[in-house]
DNA sequence: TGACCCAATGAAGGCGCTTTCATTGATTTC
DNA sequence: GAAATCAATGAAAGCGCCTTCATTGGGTCA
C-alpha cells in the first residue's frame, strides 16, 4: 500500500507517426541474419540443448535484432501443438467463475500455457460451437463447466483427441474426469443446518435446472433432506430463473406475496441470494426476522450484503490451480485425468437464523 | 421465470469407449468426398457465390457426412485473416471490466469474430508480453484498456499495421483511437457535489497511478476542484492501493486513525468504496452520519452495499457494444478510428450525505 | 457462324514453421 | 591408425488451406 500527496506523472503519449509496412521478420529471415539454417533457428528456439552456444548467440542477437516472433499458426500446423488451453464458462457477467478462472489462467500461464476463454450464456448448443472453435483453433485441452451437455461433444473430443476437464462439479460414480465438489451434498449440509435451526416452511428459488447438473443438484440437496425430515417436497414453492440478481429479487417477491409464507427462502446460488435480499429489503422485510435467506457460492458478494450471506463456500481458486495442473498432466503425459473432490463449507452469516426468531411456533 | 416443483431428469452420462484415433477430415478428404477440386471446397466455404448450386451442395453434404472443420492455423496462415480480436484487460477477477467485455464478445460474435481475453494483472511488462502473443496468433485487431504503456507496445501494433482501440478511457487532444469516457471530468462531477454539500476535510483512496491513466486522472478529477474550491490538496490524505475490496477497507483504516478526520472519503473505483463501507461498519461508524463515502464505475456491488454507493455510473455495455462495431470496422475498411466520448452520470445514494448531517460546522 | 465473354472449375504455388534424414568433421575406441 | 561414434548442422518434405492463373464449355453479339 502506497501512501503518498498529489504527485504523478503525466506522460501523455504522441502517437508516432504511422510506420510503413515493413513486412514481419519470418524464421528465415532470422536464419539469414544469423548466417544459419532455418532448421537451426527452430532449434535454437524449441531445443536449445541441440545448438552449440556459439550459434545459439547469433541467433539470439539475430532474433532481438529483428524483433522476430514465431508465427503461431504455422507453428501449430507443423508441430501440431498450441501450448493453448480452452475454457468454456457459461458466463462471466457474474463473479461465479471469475476467481477459479483468473486462477485457472495463472497456474497455466507458469505451466507456459496460454487460456482461451469463452462463454456460451448457458445455452448449450453456443457451447458445442464453441468446443468446435477452441478445437479447430488448436486448443491441446479443453475445460468444460459441469457434467450435463450433448453427448456429441464428448464423442467429438474423444474422436479428436482432445483431453479435457470438468470442473465445478464433482459427482461420485461418474467417470469424467472432475474437479470439483459435490453440489448435491454441499447444499445438503446447508440444508440440514436450515433443518437443525427449526426452519420447515422452506421456499426455493433455483437456477435453471434443465441442462445445468448443478442447480440440479443443489435443488436435489435441498428436497431430498427435506423429505427425509418429513416435509413434503410438493409443498415447497420452486421458482427456476436464470442467475441474475434481479430475477433473485423477482422470484423472491413471487414467493412471498404466493401465501405460503416460509420461514426460509434457500437460493441455487449468492446471486440469486442477493437478488432476494434486496428485494426484502425494498419490500420492508426483515432478515432474518421475517424470513431467513440462503446463497451457495461463498462469491464476494455474500460477505458484502447486509446482512451476510449463510451461504456455502466453495474453494474456487483452489479448484482453478488443481484444474489447471490436471489439465496439463493429461495433455503433456496422454494419460486419464484423475478426478478430486474438493470440500465445500457451510458459512453461516446473517442471513439465516433458527427458526424461533422467525415465527412463532405454529 | 419458470415456476415448477420437484421435477427434474437425471441424464447421468456414461462415458463412452474411447473411439480409436481417426484421423481429423481435411479440406482435401471432402473434395474426394464430393468429387471436386480442393479449390472448389474452400470457394464453396468462403465464397459460395463463386459456386453453382449443384456442386455447393455436394460440398456440403460432404463437409456434413465427414463432420469437417477448417483447420484454424492452416487457415490464418493462408488467408492472412483469422476473424478474432483480441482483448488485453487488466484483471478479470473484480467485476470492473467483466459486463463491457460481455458487451464486446456479444456483439463481436454477431460480426462473426472471436474474441480471445487475456488479462495483465495491471503489469506493464504481461500486459505487452499478451500483445505479442495474441499479434503472433493472427488477431486481426486488439483492445486495450486507457492510454498509458510502453511506447513500444504501440510502435509494436502500428509497425504490424494491427488495428487497435482503447477502452475505459477517453481523453480530449489525444490521437489514439478511444471509446470510453473522461476520468478527470467525470471524477470532477462528483468531486463537485460533494463540494456543494458542504464537505471541506476530504480523503481520497486511489488505485495505484503508476502506468494507470484512468486512475490518475480519477485522481486529478479530485484534486483540481479541490484546489480551485480553496482545499490545499497537499493538506488531503491519498492512500493508492490495487483495486481489491481489502485493501479499500485497510486504506479506509489508515486514513480514519490518520487524525485528519475527514468529512468524506472519495475513492477511485467502487471495489476500493465497498471496502472502505465494510470496514467503517466494522468499525462502529456510520455511513454516511459519521463520514461519506464515494466510489466510481457503476458496478453491481455499488447498489448492493448498504447503504448503496454514491459513484459515478459507467455504460459499461455501451462502451463494449460500440468498440466492437468500431474496431470491426477498423479491420474491415482499413480506415484510421474513431474516437467517442460517452457519458458518465453521477449517481447519487446514500453513501454520501450533505456534510451538516457528518460533523457540526467548525 | 465466328469472335468474344463469362461462369465454373482445376492445377499448383506458397504461407512460416517443424522435423526427419543425411552430411560433415571431430572425437573416441580397440 | 582405422573404424566407429557423436555432436552440430543443413536440405527438404510436408502441415492444411487460400488464391492466382489457366482451362473449359456454354452463351452472346454482330
Amino acid at each position: 500500500m502506497v501512501v503518498s500527496r498529489y504527485e504523478m506523472r503525466c506522460n501523455a503519449i504522441s502517437p508516432s507517426v504511422m510506420t510503413s509496412q515493413t513486412s514481419v521478420p519470418t524464421l528465415d529471415d532470422v536464419a539469414k541474419a544469423a548466417g544459419v539454417s532455418p532448421a537451426t533457428v527452430s532449434r535454437s528456439l524449441n531445443n536449445p540443448g541441440l545448438v552449440s552456444k556459439n550459434t545459439l548467440e547469433k541467433v539470439q542477437s539475430a532474433v532481438e535484432a529483428l524483433g522476430y516472433a514465431p508465427n503461431f499458426g504455422a507453428r501449430a500446423m507443423a508441430s501440431k501443438r498450441t501450448m493453448t488451453i480452452g475454457a468454456i464458462i457459461p458466463t462471466m457477467e457474474n463473479a461465479i467463475f471469475a476467481r477459479g478462472i483468473q486462477a485457472f489462467q495463472e497456474k497455466l500461464h507458469q505451466h507456459g500455457y496460454t487460456l482461451l476463454v469463452a462463454s456460451s450464456s448457458y445455452d448449450p448448443e453456443i457451447e458445442a460451437e464453441q468446443v468446435r472453435a477452441l478445437v479447430n483453433r488448436g486448443a491441446d485441452g479443453i475445460l468444460l463447466i459441469g457434467y450435463w451437455r450433448e453427448e456429441g461433444i464428448y464423442d467429438f473430443l474423444k474422436k479428436r483427441n482432445i483431453p479435457f476437464l470438468l470442473a465445478w462439479a464433482w459427482a461420485a460414480n461418474n467417470a469424467l474426469p472432475a474437479i470439483g465438489f459435490d453440489n448435491r451434498a454441499s447444499m445438503s449440509r446447508l440444508c440440514a443446518k436450515v433443518l437443525e435451526m427449526g426452519h420447515r416452511r422452506f421456499a426455493v428459488i433455483s437456477g435453471i435446472v434443465e441442462g445445468n447438473d448443478r442447480a440440479a443438484n443443489r435443488l436435489k440437496g435441498i428436497l431430498e433432506p427435506l423429505k427425509l425430515a418429513g416435509v413434503d417436497p410438493d409443498t415447497v414453492p420452486i421458482i427456476q430463473t436464470p442467475y441474475d440478481i434481479d430475477n433473485g429479487a423477482d422470484a423472491f417477491e413471487t414467493i412471498m406475496k404466493g401465501g405460503s409464507d416460509p420461514t426460509v427462502v434457500m437460493c441455487g446460488n449468492d446471486v440469486l441470494a442477493v437478488g432476494a435480499i434486496q428485494r426484502a429489503k425494498e419490500m420492508g422485510l426483515r432478515i432474518p426476522e421475517d424470513v431467513s435467506i440462503t446463497g451457495f457460492d461463498g462469491i464476494e458478494l455474500a460477505r458484502i450484503v447486509t446482512p451476510k450471506l449463510t451461504t456455502v463456500d466453495v474453494p474456487h481458486a483452489e479448484m482453478g490451480r488443481r484444474a489447471a495442473d490436471e489439465l496439463v498432466r493429461m495433455v503433456e503425459t496422454g494419460e486419464q485425468g484423475q478426478s478430486v473432490e474438493l470440500r465445500s463449507t457451510v458459512k453461516l452469516e446473517g442471513s439465516l437464523s433458527p427458526r424461533a426468531a422467525n415465527t412463532p411456533p405454529e
